[in-house]
DNA sequence: GATGAATGAGTATTCATTCAT
DNA sequence: GATGAATGAATACTCATTCAT
C-alpha cells in the first residue's frame, strides 16, 4: 500500500500520477518501466515519489491491486445476477463485463494481462494461484452447470474450466485485432465510444460455441 | 540474419553459442536477457559477439526464426499426413506434435511464447502477423472441414480459427501445470522421459471437446 | 547549541529525543547516522527537528558536549579527592571512574570515542585540541607526581602524559574484549550489572604497570 | 582481488588509479568514499571502474591488502633481525619500521588505521581477529622476553601485549602531532624528507619507558 | 511552534555497443 | 577475424534540508 502521503495528495495530482504510472507499466514490463521516466513525466521530484511509495514494487502492487479491484467491480455486476437464466447467460454476462473492463480501463487490463502472462515481482506461488484462480472459478461454474443439467456430466470440469478461462482471457485481444482498434488510441482515449453493439454479437457467437461444446446432447454418445 | 562470420564458426562453437543464447532468452525476457552474461557463459569475447550479430535484436530475431523453423519442422509431419482421416485426426496430430516440440525444445518454445505474448522488439505489424498467422492457418483448416462436411457450415471459420489457435497456444502451459512439471527441470533436461502416454489422453479429450463444438449436429437447431 | 525551542520542550520529550539521538550516533558514524531515522523513531516531524537544531552538525556537537560534560562529571569525583594518596591512587580513581562512565553511558562514550578517533565534522584544530587536552591533563598530573617525588624526574612529562592518555582511552575497549561483553547488549542495557569487582583487579594491574614505568628507581640508572 | 583488466592496465595508469583511490579512502571512511568522485578525478569512465573491480568493496579490500602487504614488508626487516640483541632492541626496530611505513605510505597507513578503529565492511570476526592479532603478536614477544629473562615473569603477558600494541598503534599519530606535521602535506608529499634523526630519539625514549615497565627489578616486590 | 510534503543532488551499479590493437 | 578495454547513459533509491500551511 502506498504511504498516507500519497492519499493526502490533492485528488487531481494523485490521479495524474496514477494515470501516468498506469501508462508506464502498461507500456513496459516491470523491469523496463522506469521510475525516473515516470517522475519526469509527472513533473514531480524523485524524492517525492519515494514519499508516496516505499519502492517500485509497491507502486506495481498498488496498480495491480487497482486492476484487480476494478475488474472485480465490473464482474460483480454479472456475478450478482447469479441465478438469472442458465449458466450460459451467466457466462455471457461475465464476458461482456470483462470486455467492458478491458475497453474502459485498457491500461489496467494490460497490467493485469502482463502480470498473468509474464514477468512480475510476484512470488511464484502467487502467480500459480492467479492462474489456477481463474480456472477454478470457471470449474465451479461448470460444476454448477452440471448440477443444473445444462452441462454434460460426462465432461471433465477441470478441463472445461481451463477452456473457459483461456477463452475469457484472450477474448479482449481477439476483439482488438478483429475490430482493428489501434491499441495506442485505446490507451490514450480511455473509455472509448465503443458501443456494445460492436461486440455483443461476437460474445453471443462465442457463447453459442461454448454451449455446443458443453450442452447435454441427445442420443449422441460422447465417449 | 547473423553475419557470415557466425556461420563460418566451427559447428561445435556455433551450436554452443546458440544453445546458451536460447537459455538466456528463455530464462529472461528480451530486456532482461544480457549479452554480457551470454558472452561470459559462452567464453567468447564481447567484440566477437558483435562480429557475429549486428546487435542484440538480431540475435533475438535469429532465435525466434529458429523457434519458428523447428516448430514448423515438427508440425510438418502432421501436416504431411494431410489427407488421412478427418479434420479432427489432423488436429490431434498437430496438437501432439506441437506438444512434442514444446517438450523437446522447451527453450525455443518459451522464446516463441514470449514473443507471442508480449515482450519482444517486434514491430507491431510483425506481432499482428504472427497472431493472425496461427488464426489463419486454423481458419483454413476449418474451411476444409466445412467443405468435407465434418464441420458445421453455419459456424464462423474466423472465430473457430481463433478458438483453435488459442487452445493450441495455451495447451502446453496447461499440461505443465496439470502434470506438475517443474519448468526449471524441463529447461535443464531438454527432452525428458515424458512419454506420450502421459498427455495423449488429454489431447484426445480436448479434441473431443472441439469436435462437440464444431461437428454437424443432427436436427438440433443451433441458431 | 540547540535552539531555545529545544529547551522549551517538555522535559520528557526532550530527554527522549536526546536518548534516541545518542543511540543513532553511537550506532552509526556521523555520516551514516540518519536524521530521517531519528525523527521517525522519535515520532517527531522532520520540520520540528529543524526547529530544535540548526542542522545535523549542531545536534552532533550537542551530543559531543553532553559526552564531555558527563565524562567530566564522572571524573570530577576522582579529581576532587585530589590530595588523597599518591599520584597513583589518583590515577586509579580516574580510571575507575572513566570505566564507570563508559559502562553507564555507553552511547555517549561511543560518541566521544568516535570523535576522538576520526569520523566527525570537527575542525582540525578542535580535534587537535581534544587530543592534546587529554595529554596535557595527564602531563600536569605527571608533573605533580614529579614534584611530589613519586615520579622519576628524569622522565619526559609530555611523553608520559601521552602514554597515560593512550592507556586511559583504550582501556574500555580492552575490557569489553577481555570480558567478552557484547557491545550491543551494553548499548541496550545501559548501566549493566557489571560490578566493579570484575574490572577492579585489572585497573590495579595496570596501575602497577604504570608505577613500574614511572616510579623513582633505587640505584638503577635509567639512562 | 581486482580483475585481470586492472593489472593489464599500463603501469602508469594503474598507479594513478591506485594513488587516487588511496587518497579517497584515506580522506573518507568507507561509506563516504565515493566511486563517482574517484572516477571523475581519475578521468576514467564509470563503466571502466567496474571493469577493474567487482564493486566498491573489492576496491577497499584491495587497498587494505596493499596496506597490510606494505606494512608487513616494512616490519619484516625488523622481524628478520630477530635474534639480534634483546627483546627491547627488537621492539625498537619494529617501532622504527612501523613509523617509517606510516611516514612513507601515509594514505595506506590511514586506511589501515580506519579499518582498525572504525567502520569497514569487514566481518565482525575479521575485525576481532585484526585487533587480537596485534595483541597476540606482542604477547608472544613478551613471553619470549620472559623466557630470556629480560621481562619480569610475574607480569601478565596478555596485558603487556595489549599495552605494547596500543603504544605501537598510536605512536604515529603522536609523532605527527608532536612534530607539527600537517597531515595534508604528509598525504600529498608521500615519502617526505623526514629524517630518522627526528624521531629516533623519541622511539628510544619510549623503549626506555617500556623497559622500565617490564624489566626484572632487583629486590623490589611487585605483588 | 508544529507539521510533513517537496526537493534534487547524490549514491553504487549495469549494459549494449564501439573501436583500437 | 578475434579481442577485451572503454564508454556513458541509464537505473532504483537516500538524505539533509526547506518552506508553505
Amino acid at each position: 500500500m502506498p504511504k498516507a502521503t500519497f492519499f493526502n495528495l490533492p485528488e487531481e495530482k494523485r490521479r495524474s500520477i496514477e494515470r501516468l504510472a498506469i501508462e508506464e507499466f502498461a507500456e513496459n514490463n516491470y523491469h523496463q518501466a522506469s521510475i525516473s521516466r515516470l517522475v519526469d513525466r509527472a513533473g514531480i521530484a524523485k524524492g517525492s515519489f519515494y514519499q508516496y511509495f516505499e519502492d517500485k514494487e509497491e507502486l506495481f502492487q498498488y496498480l495491480l491491486g487497482m486492476a484487480a479491484d476494478q475488474k472485480a467491480k465490473f464482474l460483480e455486476q454479472a456475478l450478482a445476477a447469479d441465478t438469472e437464466g442458465t449458466i450460459y447467460d451467466q457466462l455471457r454476462r461475465l464476458m461482456r463485463r470483462g470486455l467492458e473492463f478491458e475497453f474502459s480501463h485498457p491500461g489496467l487490463a494490460q497490467i493485469a494481462y502482463r502480470a498473468y502472462y509474464g514477468e512480475a515481482p510476484l512470488a511464484e506461488e502467487v502467480m500459480e494461484a492467479l492462474r489456477r484462480g481463474g480456472r477454478q472459478f470457471f470449474r465451479s461454474l461448470v460444476e454448477r452447470g452440471q448440477d443444473e443439467g445444462s452441462i454434460d456430466e460426462r465432461l471433465d470440469p477441470e478441463l472445461l474450466g481451463w477452456l473457459f478461462s483461456v477463452v475469457f482471457n484472450n477474448l479482449g485481444e481477439y476483439l482488438i485485432d478483429e475490430m482493428e482498434i489501434n491499441p495506442a488510441d485505446l490507451q490514450a482515449q480511455g473509455i472509448r465510444a465503443l458501443d456494445r453493439a460492436a461486440y455483443d454479437p461476437l460474445v453471443d457467437e462465442i457463447i453459442k460455441l461454448l454451449e455446443r461444446t458443453t450442452a447435454v446432447q441427445g442420443e449422441r454418445d460422447v465417449d
